[in-house]
DNA sequence: CTCTTCGGTTTCAGATCGCAACCATACCTC
DNA sequence: GAGGTATGGTTGCGATCTGAAACCGAAGAG
């Protein structure tokens, strides 16, 4: 893999997972999705096109690929580091119920065991209070 | 526009803003990138997908296109919806910095006005505890 | 043993991308 | 204001990536 911008946490990981598909792929196995069939289904995507993701996937350290319950038929669950994505894909989930939707238009929308609504995901500072992008900087650490 | 999959928030922003190069863009607007030569130096990017990107993402009401401070040459600059992003480019960041380089690997990294790392963003029930992918799950609103 | 499902791979046309060249308009210097 | 340079794009073109559909072998199911 060559990065699109080596230093940049940012631009690796969206190297990683930033095409149109990844982040469904790994959204539908954070909701239950195991098989082959079970994402083609959810995300519709071209059988070809999610083939080659599951695979990149896999081979990233995002997925991991088993054998199934029956020994032959793979499943594909979700490594620590896939499951670690869980807060880009909440950010992502919000962003879109706040920005890409008219009010009073259907959507899905996520909850904790209760039901009750996930608060928005916030940046804080050190100190825990909010923290906007203007007063957060990026800064080098070296190797 | 017609959605990937027209009730997921998530698919909605990964269909705005989730393409190689857009939340670059966002990224490098965010830490003070405001000219096409700004963002054409930042990233990168090739000009004609530079210029498709600005014009989408300004369509998109994540950036604004105003005239620069000498009346011609114009500036992007992110709106309130673009600013909002700022979650969604911290938690890649953060994934990123956590899954995508190796132990003392050179990279960058985000701080808060008085220089201390910012703490990760963790998803949270409504109770304010942490929550798992596993003890959340994905409801549907009604229109 | 046949029928269907599942997990892919192959093929091919069309969309997208990146590079390089080009162009018009600022802006800067004298 | 003339000439040179930087800026903000657009255009052309070959290479890459994508998606729809067809195809294929192996696994269940009856």
């Amino acid at each position: 893999m060559d990065w699109t911008d080596p230093e940049c946490p940012v631009a690796r990981t969206v190297d990683l997972v930033g095409d149109r598909w990844s982040l469904l792929v790994v959204r539908d196995a954070m909701d239950g999705a195991r098989s082959f069939g079970d994402f083609q289904r959810r995300t519709g995507i071209a059988r070809n096109i999610l083939s080659d993701r599951l695979r990149k996937l896999t081979e990233r350290g995002v997925l991991v690929r088993g054998p199934g319950p029956t020994g032959k038929r793979p499943v594909y669950e979700l490594t620590p580091a896939g499951a670690d994505l869980f807060a880009v894909v909440v950010a992502l989930r919000q962003w879109g119920e706040r920005h890409a939707f008219a009010d009073g238009e259907a959507h899905s929308t996520l909850v904790d065991a209760e039901g009750r609504p996930v608060p928005p995901l916030v940046p804080v500072d050190a100190a825990g209070a909010a923290l906007p992008a203007g007063r957060s900087r990026v800064v080098h650490v070296e190797g």
